[in-house]
DNA sequence: AAATGAATGTTATGTTTTCTGACATAAAAA
DNA sequence: TTTTTATGTCAGAAAACATAACATTCATTT
């Protein structure tokens, strides 16, 4: 019994334990579409000996958040620039990150400039996840 | 980001997410002594459209269990006894509780009776589980 | 208006994974 | 000794997943 706390509240974030038709699921993502965030290095599944993704929960928020960020007018570029700079180490963070904040706040600037944000989107809401939960 | 602490910390345990590749790292057991406990209606994984098994942490618990119970020495009638008794619904529990206790009892004691715990088990231990975490 | 590019859909074909069922085996129980 | 239990192993079929190519939609650019 001590193994289900164990499993539920420490099972790392970082594990491979999903199958994609699992994280399609979860996410309301295409097979296409997490592929292709993939090819385009947004995420890095792992894979089995067979070459088959298997799926962290990290991973599985990451596409949670590519979906936002898509329904927000992002393009992929965007999301992976955002990324990039995230996973700057801490010490080269301080000389390059003013200058690259800069040019994320253009970037941004830029994608938004001439796009409605489309508040009709069909797309993911937080309750929409509610049916995993009770 | 919020998603994140919503999947690690209130994601549903019986949500059917794994594989039952996933589920023998896990556990050690090979997929024959996992068909083989759900046969005898020890767990009772979900399945996919087309028939695959697909196990929630529970499972997994359960199944840690199993073996733990089996290290233990007792057989699978045993566990299923055990499993049975505990899923007996509360109201039900009042009058039959004391008769199949004293059945358990002897039951286990029975089970117990010429069999040396082997203490050497070269079983499940909780630290088996530590490459699992961080 | 036409061409381009980004994101996704669709289809084809091959490989991996999983399924059930049958038979084999070692150890324990009867 | 014979039976039963728990597990191993193998075969054949089906599901799930892989990559690759081509199609489509829509916004941007020329």
């Amino acid at each position: 019994m001590k193994w289900v706390n164990l499993m539920t509240n420490r099972v790392r974030r970082t594990m491979p334990l999903l199958p994609i038709s699992i994280v399609m699921q979860l996410t309301e993502l295409t097979a296409r579409q997490i592929r292709y965030y993939e090819e385009h290095d947004l995420i890095s599944p792992a894979r089995t000996e067979g070459n088959k993704r298997m799926f962290s929960l990290n991973d599985v928020d990451t596409l949670l958040e590519i979906k936002d960020y898509l329904d927000q007018g992002l393009n992929i570029a965007g999301i992976k620039k955002i990324y990039d700079l995230r996973e700057t180490p801490e010490n080269e963070k301080a000389e390059p990150k003013n200058l690259s904040d800069a040019e994320l706040r253009r970037l941004l600037h830029e994608e938004l400039k001439h796009q409605a944000r489309p508040l009709e989107r069909g797309g993911f809401r937080q309750s929409d996840l509610s049916r995993f939960f009770n």
